[in-house]
DNA sequence: TTAATATAGGCGAACGTTCGCGCGAACGTT
DNA sequence: AACGTTCGCGCGAACGTTCGCCTATATTAA
C-alpha cells in the first residue's frame, strides 16, 4: 500500500483530515474519544507526516547547514569532530537535523552555496567552525543577513553570534604551570600568523612570560601548519639552538603538533617530562595514552555546542538575544609530559 | 521583498508560471526569445526554486541519511572521516546532500529513527559504515525494504549492497612483508572477537602464517578495543613473554593500536624497526610522521565512496544493479617501523 | 484552398500539509 | 423561554512546485 496520508487516517477515524492534523499538532479541541480514535488510526495505518508538505506549509525546513571543509592536510580535528557531534545532538533535541555540504576551495565563489541553500529554503541557518579574522564566510553571511552562529571569533568589531573558548587564558595557564615547574626558557610552537586562535594563544604565552618577568627570544617561537609533521620539524629547529639558549619547555598550540614535538625530542634522545617539557592543546583522545601522557588544555566543547545551538535557534525564531558573544573557559590538564 | 516565486518570475517575463517551470527544468518548447526573457527575469529577481515545494511535488527529497555513531572511546576514525567526506562529495555531484542524525545507544529502539526518517520522506536512503556480522541495522533496513548501501560487509548470506576493502588480503601482505624481513615469530593485536573486519584481518594473518609454514602461538594474538591505550597495554603483554617465545614483529589492525604499541616498545627501551617491527592499518594521516614512520595499509577510500554512492543511487532510481557486493584491494605501504 | 502537423505556451490539477474561520450543538445564565 | 458562550469539529484556502493535457497560431503538405 502507498504511504498513508492525513486523509487516510481521517477516513479510518471518521473525522475530517484537518482535525487529524490538529490532533497531531496538539492544538484545537477534540473529545478524548475522537482523539483516541485518531491515534488509533494513526497507529494501525502507521502514519507519519510527510515532511516536504509540512515544510512547504510552514515555510520551514528544520534543517541547519554545516559546510564541511577539508583540512589541507587531512589531519584529524578532535575538537571539531566532538563539536559537530554535540551540535547534532542538541539540534535533534529541538527537532532540527544537520545538513552537511562541501564548499569549494575557491573561497570567493564558494559562498554562493550558502546563499543558494538558504534561498531555496533548504536550511534555516548555518553553523560555522574554525573561524578566523576577516573570515570571508562570516562577512558574507552577515551582509546577506542569513542566520548563523560561529564556534570561534573573528574581527572584534564585527557584530555576529559566536561562542568561543578563551585560548589566551588557556595558554596563560599552561605557561604559568611550566613556570611553576621551574622553567624560565619556554618556547612556543604555533600556527602561521593570521590565525585568530593562534593569536589568542600566542598572546597568552607572551603576556604570561612578561608577567613573570621572563624574556622571550624571538627564535623560541616557531610557526607551522597543524600537523604532526610540522611539529616534528619545528621542534628539531628549537632543539638545534645552542644549549644555553635552548628552551627547556615547549608549549604547542595543538596536540597534533605536540605529538610531533614529542617524537622529535625522542629522536634526539631526550626524556620528555625530564630533559624537556612539552605541552599540547585540545586534549585529543589519544593524548592521555601517549608516552608519556601529554599535558594539555581541555575545551568545554559540550557547552560550546549547546550555546551555539541555542544562539542559532534564537536567531531563527526571532527571539531576543541577550548576549551575542559567549566566551568560555578552558581547563588545564596536567600529565607527565611537563 | 519576500522570496520571489515562479509567479513573480512569470509576471516579470510576461508568461505563465508553468512555462517558467518548464524552462527551468529544460523541458517543453519555448522560443529562444521567451527563454531569454525568462532567464533574464530569474536573474533580476534572484529567483531560486523552493525546495520543499519541489520535493512535495516530485515526491523526493534528494537527501541521504547517515547515522553518526559515537565510538565508545571517541577515538578518531580517519578512514570513516575520509569516507564520509568523499561520499558527501560524490552525492553532491548527483544533486544529493547528506543528512546526519544520531542513533541512540539502545540499539533496538534506535532503528525506528531510520524508519521514521524514511517514512516521512525526509531521506531517500541511507549509507552505513562500520558494519558487522549480524548487524541489526542491516537486518532492519533489509526487512523494511529501505534503500541503503554499506561500507563493510555483514553475514555473507545476506543479500544487500555493500562495498568493502579486502582486509584479509591487506593483512596477508603485511605478514608476508614481515616474513620477508626475516621474522618468524609474528604477533597480532586485533579487536575483540565478533568484529567482521577483525575476523577478516585475523584470517589473513592466520593463513599467511600457515602458508609460510610458521606456527602461531595462541598468546601471540592479543585482543582489545581500538585505542592507543589498549594498543599500549596489549603490546606490554606481548613484550612480557619470555625472550625466546616473544614475537619479533607485531601487526596491528589499526594505526591507533599501532601507536600504542609503538609507545609501549619505546617505553621498554626497544628501537622500533630494529629490535621489533610494528605495523598498523589504515594509513592514518599521522602514521607517516610518527617516529619512526609506520608501515601500514592504505584503503582506496575514494573509490569505496564512489561505489557506495553509485550503488545507493541505483537503488533509489530503480536501476538494475549488476553486482551487489564490491570488494576492493588495499595497498601495503612500507615505512621504517618494519 | 483546405486539412494535417508541428510548435509555443496556457491551464487546471495535484502533491500533503497547516491555519483561520465558521457553524451547529450543548451548556449555562437571566 | 430566549439568549450568549463555549466546545467540537468541518471547511476552504494556501504554501510553490511539476506534470499532462489542451489550445491557438504558424508551418507544411496535398
Amino acid at each position: 500500500m502507498a504511504r498513508p496520508t492525513l486523509k487516510d487516517v481521517a477516513a479510518q477515524a471518521g473525522v475530517s483530515y484537518q482535525t487529524v492534523s490538529k490532533v497531531l499538532n496538539q492544538q484545537g479541541n477534540v473529545t478524548p474519544e475522537t482523539e483516541a480514535r485518531i491515534w488509533q488510526a494513526v497507529e494501525t495505518l502507521n502514519y507519519t507526516p510527510n515532511v516536504s508538505a509540512r515544510n512547504l506549509r510552514t515555510q520551514s525546513s528544520n534543517l541547519i547547514g554545516y559546510a564541511w571543509q577539508r583540512t589541507m592536510d587531512d589531519a584529524p580535528r578532535p575538537v571539531l569532530d566532538q563539536f559537530l557531534y554535540e551540535a547534532v545532538l542538541h539540534f535533534e533535541q529541538h527537532g532540527y537535523h544537520l545538513l552537511t555540504f562541501l564548499v569549494g576551495l575557491e573561497s570567493d565563489a564558494g559562498h554562493s552555496i550558502y546563499r543558494t541553500l538558504y534561498d531555496r529554503q533548504q536550511v534555516e541557518g548555518f553553523i560555522l567552525a574554525d573561524t578566523n579574522n576577516n573570515d570571508p564566510r562570516i562577512a558574507f553571511l552577515m551582509s546577506a543577513n542569513i542566520p548563523f552562529t560561529a564556534f570561534g571569533r573573528a574581527n572584534d568589531d564585527w557584530d555576529f553570534c559566536w561562542v568561543d573558548v578563551d585560548g589566551r587564558l588557556g595558554m596563560r595557564e599552561v605557561i604559568r604551570h611550566l613556570q611553576e615547574q621551574g622553567h624560565t626558557r619556554v618556547g612556543l610552537i604555533t600556527w602561521p600568523e593570521g590565525s585568530r586562535a593562534g593569536e589568542e594563544r600566542e598572546s597568552g604565552y607572551t603576556h604570561q612570560m612578561a608577567e613573570a618577568g621572563l624574556p622571550v627570544a624571538p627564535e623560541w617561537v616557531a610557526r607551522g601548519e597543524n600537523t604532526v609533521h610540522h611539529g616534528y620539524h619545528l621542534m628539531q629547529q628549537l632543539l638545534a639552538l645552542p644549549a644555553a639558549e635552548r628552551p627547556t619547555a615547549v608549549a604547542c598550540v595543538s596536540d597534533q603538533i605536540a605529538i610531533g614535538a614529542m617524537n622529535a625530542a625522542l629522536a634526539n634522545g631526550l626524556v620528555i617530562g625530564q630533559d624537556v617539557a612539552i605541552t599540547g592543546y585540545d586534549n585529543a583522545p589519544m593524548s592521555e595514552f601517549l608516552y608519556p601522557p601529554l599535558t594539555t588544555v581541555q575545551q568545554p566543547i559540550q557547552e560550546v555546542s549547546e550555546q551555539v545551538v541555542n544562539l542559532l535557534l534564537k536567531q531563527i525564531n526571532q527571539e531576543p538575544i541577550p548576549q551575542k558573544g559567549i566566551l568560555l573557559e578552558p581547563k588545564l590538564i596536567i600529565r607527565e609530559s611537563s
